[in-house]
DNA sequence: CCCTAATAATTTGCACGTAAACTAATTAGG
DNA sequence: CCTAATTAGTTTACGTGCAAATTATTAGGG
């Protein structure tokens, strides 16, 4: 029943309900701005800087899994913001890249990104900001090992 | 496209890779367990601090909408860990409360979250959790407000 | 007292994620 | 060369969230 740290305790539900809370902030922000979501946001930003990659390539540099992909693309190719097209050298794989329209609407998305990570970084000092990103990117690494 | 702080571009990526994640983790870590979702995993925690309220409080209380509740309680009840109940004083709403099994649960429950966090600031000291903290809390006020 | 406001919960339609099963194409080993 | 394993992508079934519309009940103002 007694803890050691109390702040443990709490971590959870800051985790929890931060992880809801900021992604539908996020949202917001993006969608009230470029109209587009998160998901879609985070597809745009990737495919400028790997433009015509591999469906694959474009789950492992999202963090997704390839069947989130699968529908992620489709949707953002029925609104014309990239298209799907066969790769010769193996007939079991596609490749997506950007239209016209994509790159236009990731310019915005950029600009978008940089205003709200202003406001997340506000009250924060940089000093602040690397210890975030240090548990931002312990999660991952560190807590699936343990598990398997 | 020259950027100040080029730690800021990195923030967006590593809190959407985080988000999701971590996220994963976390239900990972529960599912292989106690066998339940972080977001059932909610509502056993705050029912055990609230057992008996409306459906509309345990809302407010773990952070989702009445739409998003109404779904998680009808799942949590086929499972058989919580209960509806009709309030007499206010034929409108219903409140939720624990079965025995719900209750039993909640037990595994808390002992996975205490592991979970020591995962979770492993590599961090007091001080840089607080950090974190204060990084996961900035998010929905100061967020929210400036877009209204 | 009645009609309108607000409130509690639900329903509907959509986005997004997973895991597991499946199809099709490629690669590797006997 | 042919079969077995692997790989790429999709499909299916489901959990979880939102916004907006709907239903039922309560509360409040004329």
């Amino acid at each position: 029943m007694a803890i050691a740290r109390p702040i443990d305790r709490r971590l959870f539900f800051f985790l929890d309900r931060a992880h809801t809370q900021m992604a539908k902030a996020a949202d917001n922000f993006l969608s009230t701005r470029s109209g587009v979501s998160t998901a879609q946001a985070a597809v745009l930003i990737y495919l400028g800087y790997n433009d015509n990659c591999r469906l694959s390539d474009l789950a492992e540099g999202t963090g997704r899994k390839n069947s989130a992909i699968t529908g992620l693309v489709t949707r953002m190719e029925k609104s014309g913001l990239v298209q799907r097209d066969n790769q010769m050298t193996d007939r079991r794989s596609k490749t997506v890249s950007l239209t016209g329209k994509g790159w236009a609407l990731r310019e915005d998305v950029m600009n978008d990104f940089r205003d709200f990570n202003e406001r997340l970084t506000k009250g924060l000092t940089d000093s602040d900001i690397e210890t975030v990103l240090k548990f931002l990117s312990i999660g991952p690494e560190n807590l699936e090992n343990g598990i398997n």
